[in-house]
DNA sequence: ACATATATCTAACGCCGTTAGGGAAAATCT
DNA sequence: AGATTTTCCCTAACGGCGTTAGATATATGT
């Protein structure tokens, strides 16, 4: 059966989550899609071009997350939105946080439902660059914390071997370093708490700013 | 003449200042410093092992720099010179965020710094866990924000060629995205001043918090 | 049926990190 | 000083990667 463009990038995307960014390779793709790694390139221009199409599909599938349930929520409630709802949407594919900061939109589809949050932040009372600082400040701090949260738990709930709490202590112990020894359950349990906390900072400031 | 771990971490450095991260092979590592690339392997046992001491040796050089000029300051000060003095340490070499996000340090050398501010933010009030998730926010904020930077500033002052301006606007425009179209230089100019008001929204929300 | 896109193949190039195993050079020991 | 161990380096190659060139097949439209 042939292939076209879409289907290469589903078939991507499926074998993302199979085995992660490092392991995704053109010829574990061809493979899979029973055609020569060469022919990839019939309809991707380089695999630089494939990942940027990934990223794209994924923001542009995921961005209804992005938005609160209620329409005609408040400012702040915005912007928590789109912060937990760009961590789901990153978190729905392996690796999807390093795939999303290495690689560039092709399309305007994320931009639009970006476009409408920033909008609802402004109508809140704040400047077009206040808008932008604080959702840029949400972004990034969302890239980051979700690429640690998929260097420590694979997949959600399959936790990597490397991330071995009570190992992590035991080499920072008798060395002075008493706060950092207790930041380990904080920082490698419960993201999810944690990353609520962090995004409260965020909002908290804007809120106060 | 004789090379040893300490020169080639070096040499690697220096490389990869020149080069950038993407280019660090350890073919082109060796030539410089006329060996053959079997032979880095005497002296670390993986290129990932390289790279960690590699993060590890820039971490613990610009660590004096996470420290406030006075040493009897407000946790607020510490809590920022935390963040701008790691986004400059990040700064100083080419690719110096994505190299020391995708490492593990090798020693503590580090984490005593970091250490030493988080026992002032405590001892400004705060529990253990708000200071670990402010200390963590503040971080992931600025890993991000730094390679985003040196996507667009490959060396400081030397813009990449890749994000112009007049062409992004040219891309977005009549496509009702006014807000992102005036983002434009509020993200891609004066990194300095964005990323003192993203730092200033995250510490903001822990004095009001 | 024929022409034109569309999709695929084979074969290879030049890189990469890495391994195996054999030597030279320098430091250390006796 | 000579012997021995440790440190450092070499040649040669493996299997994998993204990518290119160019010939070939399959579907689509007239």
């Amino acid at each position: 059966m042939k292939v076209n463009r879409d289907r290469v990038l589903r078939e991507a995307l499926r074998l993302l989550d199979e085995v992660g960014l490092e392991e995704l390779t053109l010829r574990t793709l061809a493979k899979k899609l029973d055609i020569q790694a060469a022919t990839l390139y019939w309809h991707f221009k380089s695999k630089q071009d494939l990942i940027d199409e990934m990223a794209t599909l994924i923001l542009a599938e995921g961005s209804p997350e992005l938005l609160p349930r209620k329409a005609d929520a408040d400012w702040s409630v915005f912007a928590a939105a789109f912060g937990t709802g760009l961590r789901k949407v990153l978190l729905r594919y392996r690796d999807g946080a390093r795939l999303v900061t290495g690689s560039r939109l092709t399309d305007t589809r994320y931009m639009t439902v970006a476009e409408s949050i920033a909008k609802r932040i402004v109508d809140g009372g704040f400047t077009i660059r206040q808008t932008v600082v604080l959702m840029s400040t949400i972004n990034a701090y969302t890239q980051s914390f979700v690429m640690e949260e998929q260097a420590v738990f694979t997949r959600p709930g399959e936790r990597s071997a490397q991330y071995d709490l009570a190992a992590r202590k035991a080499a920072l112990e008798g060395k002075g370093l008493p706060i950092l020894i207790q930041s380990g359950p904080i920082l490698f349990d419960r993201f999810d708490r944690r990353y609520r906390e962090g995004i409260e900072l965020i909002i908290g400031g804007a809120r106060r700013g």
